[in-house]
RNA sequence: GGAGAGAUGGCUGAGUGGUCGAAAGCGGCGGUCUUGAAAACCGUUGACGGGAAACCGUCCGGGGGUUCGAAUCCCUCUCUCUCCGCCA
């Protein structure tokens, strides 16, 4: 949510530089509704500010022992008029808020214009795609060829985009995990969390999932929860409605979770493997900076997630995502992209966003500056460090060999208790 | 699941219908003292919204109600704590 000081003063420029992004702000509805709701509101102040002043002297009165009989009778016409104002001013903010609830983030200068993934320019490359001299399978393949990864088994359990994993396949996958928590907790300076893997709908709004998006999640109707599509939403949400001292920040959470999606929308779209599942497990970053670190600290955890890569010395690159691709709540967004030899392409695996003050100001998330002594909202940053089935992708894909055996690099050894290769 | 107690400012915690946005303490900020710091002492210090400003309004867990007037009374929801039961 930008802030709303935006209707009332650039309301024209704001509309132009949300357009960049593709969104058309209703510069006419909500124009008109914001002059609406000055009048209401102060309408309403003035009733309001009447009816304190007549009780406080009906007070007085009442204590200086006078006839308070006269004094109620004036004020007897002013509560309908005043429940009234109340009502339309009530009608009126939550009619504006509504609006302002779906207005996406606005991109920073630096976020190029662009209508689609087409328009991400690469901004640096790592490593070198490895040379077959064997066509290289996929990782269903892989995995199934060695009998150790089963979606029919998972088809069987549950349904469509699930899983089973067996033996070392599934000990390789929770090394991952492993290797990543423990690569940003020593090396990284984050703080290791566990959070809940249900949360209710104010979280989702504060980091911007609803209300714009309930039909990616999974929803629980019984308590009105709703499963976690990503770490960030129970991570950034503990910033909810607090305020940090100066010295309280800057913070920096690592945070393991499995993640649900539900797809919709993407039905046809990467059906086989796990590139796209209804659950995955994903190590995440997440931040809360002062407004002026929150570009650094961006650059910083990128580069985080990419030393992931460059330890288990996988080839990718880096894009910034343009204005076309940015997600809702972003305001600068760097995607991470591996190599996988199968559709001899680069994946996302990972994306990197500062949010600046967008959900931050949905949370009420604020620190207090120090130099004015009043509290401001924080900025939040998010990446993912990484997704860990497609990790468990590029390295099947990436480590086999013409057998179609899995070489383990080196960084993993250690978490498979020395295992060079699968089997 | 049953019984009871509670939710107040950055934090702890008083306040049970009328200048209460709210005592006190802690913390923060400013000052005195000191070579400097600590201690002590003095002063100051809520958030949000409207307004150019003066100033005004809202906020004592959320929502609703009673009243001229609600932190205070009523209803309801959520959460926390204690005891009992059950349980990984």
């Amino acid at each position: 949510m930008f802030d709303p000081n935006r209707i009332r003063n650039q309301l024209e420029a704001t509309a132009e530089l949300l357009s960049r992004r593709g969104f058309m702000l209703d510069v006419t509805t909500l124009g008109t509704l914001e002059t609406e709701r000055k009048q209401i509101q102060i309408r309403t102040q003035e009733l309001q500010q009447e009816r304190n002043t007549r009780s406080k002297s009906i007070g007085k009165a009442k204590a200086a022992g006078e006839d308070i009989a006269p004094l109620l009778a004036e004020v007897g016409h002013l509560g309908d008029a005043l429940k009234n104002a109340e009502e339309q001013l009530r009608t009126c903010q939550t009619k504006l808020e509504d609006i302002l609830l779906g207005i996406p983030n606005i991109p920073h200068a630096s976020v190029p214009t662009g209508t689609s993934e087409e328009d991400n320019p690469e901004i640096r490359r790592w490593g070198t795609p490895p040379v077959f001299d064997f066509e290289p399978k996929d990782h269903v393949d892989l995995g199934a060829g060695l009998g150790l990864m089963d979606f029919e088994q998972a088809t069987k359990i549950t349904a469509a985009r699930f899983v089973t994993m067996t033996g070392p396949m599934a000990r390789l996958h929770r090394s991952l995990i492993q290797f990543m928590l423990d690569l940003h907790t020593r090396e990284h300076g984050y703080t290791e969390i566990y959070v809940p893997y249900l949360v209710n709908a104010d979280s989702l709004r504060g980091t911007g999932q609803l209300p714009k998006f309930k039909e990616d999640l999974f929803h629980i109707p019984e308590e009105d929860f709703y499963l976690i599509p990503t770490a960030e939403v129970p991570v950034t949400n503990m910033a909810r409605n607090h305020l940090f001292e100066a010295n309280q920040i800057p913070q920096r959470f690592v945070c393991h979770t499995p993640c649900f999606r539900s797809e919709a929308g993407s039905y046809g779209k990467d059906t086989r493997g796990m590139i796209r599942q209804h659950q995955f497990e994903k190590v995440e970053l997440v931040q809360f900076t002062r407004p002026e670190d929150s570009y650094d600290a961006l650059e910083a955890l990128t580069g985080h997630a990419e030393t992931v890569l460059q330890r288990l010395e996988l080839p990718y690159r880096v894009v910034t995502l343009c204005t076309g691709d940015i997600g809702f709540s972003a305001a600068k967004t760097y995607d991470i992209e591996v190599w996988l030899p199968a559709q001899n392409r680069y994946r996302e695996i990972s994306s990197c966003s500062n949010f600046e003050d967008f959900q931050a100001r949905r949370m009420k998330a604020r620190w207090r500056n120090p130099e004015t002594g009043k509290p401001q909202l924080l900025h939040t940053l998010n990446g993912s460090g990484l997704a860990v089935g497609r990790t468990l992708v590029a390295l099947l894909e990436n480590y086999q060999d013409a057998e179609g055996n899995i070489r383990i690099p080196d960084a993993l050894r250690p978490y498979m208790n020395g295992l060079a290769q699968i089997p």
